[in-house]
DNA sequence: TCTTGAAGCTCTAGTTGCTAGAGCACTTAG
DNA sequence: CTAAGTGCTCTAGCAACTAGAGCTTCAAGA
């Protein structure tokens, strides 16, 4: 049994963030030491690395809970899994295309910069005028 | 002068977002009709447009107030405006690198679905044994 | 055993960039 | 003149934390 900041240390999790995921219902109320201090066993450890790894693979807090209930579940067909994955997945590639039209228009933007004053600055020229973009950087994200 | 439903209409900026642009600032406010709604001028609307294309661009509602002010006093060097533009350009690379790293490792996950059951489910399992990933997808974004 | 400094506790509020709703007042087309 | 539609203010909520105040508990050294 480990307590809060070893648990941290050990998974790269934050100490309140630990404290938010156990408020938001995500872990367990973990046991208490006498003095009231939170206690963490094995089981606890690994969820957290669960929640955290997948945190890192960008899945939205409501995802990871879906993962983690069907993870609780080893008997019900990992289909459902794998369309959270799939679904992650395209969230991903929505934002990088997104991201590289960006990336192309911003680029544009700095490259003409002829490092005068504000009146001829590309930067602020392009920001003004949308009709000087050639890349159609999208609107929304998701 | 158009009320704030034109405004919207006009730049594509949702009339809440609107009032909030206002609210912290980034917009002056407006004159009033007579019975106190909103009215914008030419003036407005390009501001408008400005926010609303650095923000498609994904610049932070804190960059583009720094480009306002640039932009607000066309003596000054361009340069502050070229930085913050190449600072945008630069967090836009760091997140198209990892999200490319981490659609390599959601692909890998996703192409080794089974579909059986969430026993040996392949996402699941990846997820909670961060030794199975190939790709490092970093830890943090910023 | 005592002490002291680190680590833990709860609670509230702030962050970013909005969005939604309640409960009103005003404007405008028919 | 009326009724639909638009506008007003205000508060609260979203994700996913982060920071701070003000207190208690734990652990290691003297």
């Amino acid at each position: 049994m480990i307590p809060i900041g070893k648990l941290s240390e050990a998974t790269g999790v934050k100490v309140p963030t630990i404290r938010y995921y156990e408020q938001i219902g995500l872990l367990p109320q973990p046991g208490r030491s006498a003095g009231n201090q939170r206690l963490y066993g094995r089981p606890a450890q690994e969820r957290l690395a669960f929640i955290r790894h997948a945190r890192d693979l960008g899945f939205p807090l409501g995802a990871i809970r879906e993962l983690l209930s069907l993870s609780d579940d080893p008997d019900r067909p990992c289909a459902a899994a794998d369309d959270i994955a799939r679904r992650q997945l395209r969230a991903v590639n929505a934002r990088i295309d997104r991201l590289l039209a960006l990336r192309a228009e911003l680029e544009r933007m700095v490259e003409h910069c002829a490092r005068g004053t504000i009146a001829d600055c590309r930067v602020i020229e392009v920001l003004g005028n949308h009709a000087l973009c050639e890349e159609d950087h999208a609107e929304e994200e998701d």
